[in-house]
DNA sequence: ATGGCTTCATAGTGAAGA
């Protein structure tokens, strides 16, 4: 099962790019962030035609998740149960036993924001309820934009970033929570190349000096991360005209997932 | 250099992203 995510910044301006990676990569699920369009404008049509499901939840102008699917998705649900939240930042189905959940988590501007406070809550409620939903979907996968780089070497210049939103020590220890309640960064499994970041800055041609950041993220539950044999960074749709700031990820896991 | 670039909402510029 090959399950991957990507912080498309707005599907409408992005959706060639998207058609054109599921084509070429053909994962099992796609999740994405930042649609940046309403539900009644998603392109479900262009989706279906090159043969994926889709389940969504998007607003207008701001956030909006989405999780594309080969198989139809089950049990589909937006939000954080019990956590008030106007922002479409969540959502989750299950896919083939596999609970998938999509997160676009609050970007936090900057540590002296009123926005940076509401991150820091949103982490919280969200690791509480996942605590549950781990107890409850053994394979269990979090896939998204976290706009946190998780150590230094996720980062292209530490000193530069340090204490800065994205690599504050409370953001940081929001992901080690993460962590504790047993979702593994699948990254890590693996060695990785020097500067396989997911997000460079649009300005100052950030991308090309290689000026990027490790902020979007596949952690696993333990069943699946076992079973998991690669995670990498595709890099190649931040070369194309007009692209999305981040790169995708993609995670496989063998034997999970399979339809027998 | 609180700039740089991109998107959306809007019809000038401003907010937000990270």
């Amino acid at each position: 099962m090959k399950i991957a995510t990507w912080n498309v910044n707005s599907l409408k301006v992005r959706l060639p790019h998207v058609l054109d990676w599921l084509s070429l990569h053909q994962p099992d699920a796609l999740c994405l962030q930042e649609l940046k369009l309403e539900d009644k404008n998603f392109p479900l049509a262009e989706i279906e035609a090159a043969g994926y499901h889709a389940a969504f939840s998007g607003q207008k102008t701001y956030n909006g998740v989405a999780i594309l699917s080969k198989q139809p998705l089950q049990d589909v649900s937006a939000g954080i149960p019990g956590y008030e939240d106007d922002q479409k930042r969540v959502l989750s189905a299950t896919l083939n036993g596999v609970r998938l959940v999509c997160v676009y988590i609050p970007n936090g501007q900057s540590v002296d924001s009123g926005k940076y406070q509401y991150k820091l809550g949103w982490l919280e409620a969200l690791a509480v309820w996942l605590k549950s939903e781990v107890a409850r979907y053994p394979k269990l996968a979090l896939l998204g934009d976290y706009n946190v780089a998780p150590e230094d070497r996720d980062v292209h210049d530490p000193k530069a970033w340090e204490g800065q939103v994205l690599c504050s020590e409370p953001e940081r220890e929001a992901f080690r929570v993460l962590q504790k309640i047993g979702l593994q960064d699948c990254f890590r499994l693996f060695p990785q190349a020097e500067g396989a970041f997911t997000w460079w800055d649009y300005r100052m041609n950030a991308f090309r000096r290689k000026l990027g950041l490790r902020i979007d993220h596949i952690l696993l539950s333990d069943a699946l991360a076992s079973d998991c044999v690669s995670c990498v960074v595709d890099m190649e749709p931040r070369k194309l005209e007009r692209p999305s700031d981040h790169a995708p990820v993609i995670a496989e896991i063998s034997h999970a997932g399979e339809t027998h």
